[in-house]
DNA sequence: CTGAAAGCGCTTACAG
DNA sequence: CTGAAAGCGCTTACAG
């Protein structure tokens, strides 16, 4: 592995004049950026990435856009303690990080805090686009002040985000259809419920039931599948509707929930007794874990959340650090989670790297 | 942040002396020791990784000792990738690595690998220590010349390995019990299909069945579990056992195959016929995935292995350069593969981070 | 036992 | 447009 100074020598220029080639600083005639340029190339230079950010004294800064989670019985904890491991250990390479929160029911907090992140004009950002129309109008701030961005968990197509790390909804829905299909025979009735809130930010919410639907129109064409949608999540305006669905249709025997809240569904269920439905929900977080457990909640559907958080801050740091160019997609797994390997869920305890 | 500078100049010492006490190198009075340390302490000094690998010139040296795999189609081809992709992030850092591998069925070669380490001298290992007391006599030579080991994939209980990544095998096996029971009622029959070659080899493959038998007993007790050894994985042998097999009981609906060889077991259903058969085996591989695209194969137990050889290496590096200690054991999680998932696995195509 | 100084491979004012 | 030199924060011979 050949030095600058060897470079340099082998040019006939100083270290100075190599530095400014390499990074294509403005200093340097023609001839001799191409005469330094060829021995660059000649011997494949790599420049030591350590030394380069000892003597780099300009910090790099990264700021991370995520719902805010009030615990860490919530999903957005999962992405969020990703965020903040990849931090740590940046740091150690002079990269800081600024971390900002917004209610992921409310597009103004996701204003509000996009707005400090344009002030503080970071090096790179890390979004959640939970928000459609709202992202597509801020996002241009970052494309004008050419500020790159990674977004986690939701895309949002035809941006100029450098990457996307996420599942894919409509597989993850195709899969839910077929889990509850080898479980519950053509002749019983499914149940999808969702709740107005989701409607209005959730796409992914809207994939997953198109791919729950699919599925069956595919394999159990026969199947009769009924919609619920909710105002809210509130357990007496869910105990009430569910109700009403088991006496006029008793043959349903499954509810796929497209979204987080299955313990809310799994609590109505355990008061009405109806503890032999097969309910199918979406991520690992202590609510579900304790029904699931408990076998209230059947399976659910995982995405790797701490990894999207992980791998989004790593991705931006090596991007910025060695100019390293992502793959526009990373999928994230479609896991199928049950009591029996709910232990060992990836990151889901302390089984932490660092 | 203080730097050694500023602590040697709190201290009333020269920088030198700053750096032996932090390193515990011989060579500082007792009196003078403290008085360091005590200034280290006070403001919690955090030596500086990158000057320090910088100015660090010796080379540090990992090596790696798994299976070899002809192709990329095996299961051993995805612990060597995770394995080079961690190799190649820590390069950067002034670590070498080198690759030794060995043929999974003879422990001879496994000997002989070990001893070309031995010679090496290598800072630190990473071993999938197949073999059990093979190793056992082995791995004393590490530990008399104080090399720190970690395991991957297959523990041994009792070493001074510093850490272990890998399955829960008894688990998987447990769970594996409750997939093909939620898909075949308590009537059916189960056929479980071992090799001898496994038998002398792998702790994991008994475990895997004692989880399988385990969960039948506690949830389908009246549940007939029949049990098929083959001597090898020979296409004909596996033919006729099996025939003989379906000849006697026409009650066998499922089969388990607690190793890596599902696709054997697959080939042979396909000539015989015998599509319907709910078939569950282990590890995600070319040879596999096309049998469970066909649904031949209709579940795959996964571990993640390109992350256990991603993550032991990561950790052997971070234990050499930062002094950080791993957990005991990292759990793998056991990831339910079927044809709708396994686009997705982790790392499983070009999904990868470096 | 202790310190002064050179050096790791880059980056960055500064001078010309 | 170009180079000489200082400096990033450690580590390591070397001298005393």
């Amino acid at each position: 592995m050949k030095t600058i100074k060897e470079i340099a020598e082998a040019a006939n220029v100083s270290t100075g004049t190599v530095d400014r080639v390499i990074h294509n600083r403005p200093g340097v005639s023609p001839k001799t950026r191409e005469r330094v340029k060829a021995v660059l190339d000649k011997y494949n230079f790599q420049k030591n990435i350590i030394a380069s950010t000892l003597a780099f004294k300009k910090e790099l800064t990264i700021a991370t856009l995520i719902p805010f989670s009030n615990s860490s019985k919530e999903f957005w904890n999962e992405p969020k303690r990703g965020i903040i491991v990849a931090s740590n250990e940046i740091q150690k390479y002079g990269v800081d990080t600024k971390h900002y929160y917004f209610n992921q029911f409310s597009p103004e907090s996701f204003i509000e805090s996009f707005n400090k992140i344009l002030d503080l004009n970071p090096n790179a950002v890390l979004i959640s686009p939970i928000f459609y129309k709202t992202t597509i109008k801020l996002i241009k701030e970052l494309e004008t002040k050419n500020i790159p961005y990674i977004f986690i968990n939701t895309d949002i197509a035809l941006q100029q985000n450098i990457s996307f790390i996420g599942q894919n909804s409509y597989q993850s829905g195709f899969l839910s259809g077929k889990i509850l299909s080898q479980v519950l025979s053509e002749e019983k009735t499914i149940l999808i419920v969702r709740s107005r809130k989701n409607i209005d930010s959730h796409q992914a919410i809207d994939s997953r039931i198109k791919g729950f639907i699919d599925y069956n129109q595919l394999h159990t064409p026969s199947r009769n599948i009924k919609h619920l949608t909710i105002e809210s999540f509130a357990t007496n305006e869910i105990k009430r509707k569910l109700t009403n669905e088991f006496l006029c249709n008793n043959l349903i025997k499954g509810i796929f929930v497209p979204s987080s809240y299955a313990y809310k569904i799994a609590n109505v269920l355990c008061n009405l007794n109806l503890k032999s439905i097969k309910l199918l929900g979406y991520d690992v977080h202590k609510l579900n874990i304790d029904y699931l457990n408990h076998e209230i909640i059947d399976f659910l559907i995982e995405q790797e959340p701490f990894e999207q958080g992980y791998k989004g801050v790593k991705i931006l740091f090596e991007y910025l650090l060695f100019k390293k160019k992502p793959n526009r997609t990373y999928n994230s797994p479609i896991n199928i989670i049950v009591k029996e390997n709910i232990e060992f869920v990836e990151n889901h305890s302390e089984n932490v790297l660092n």
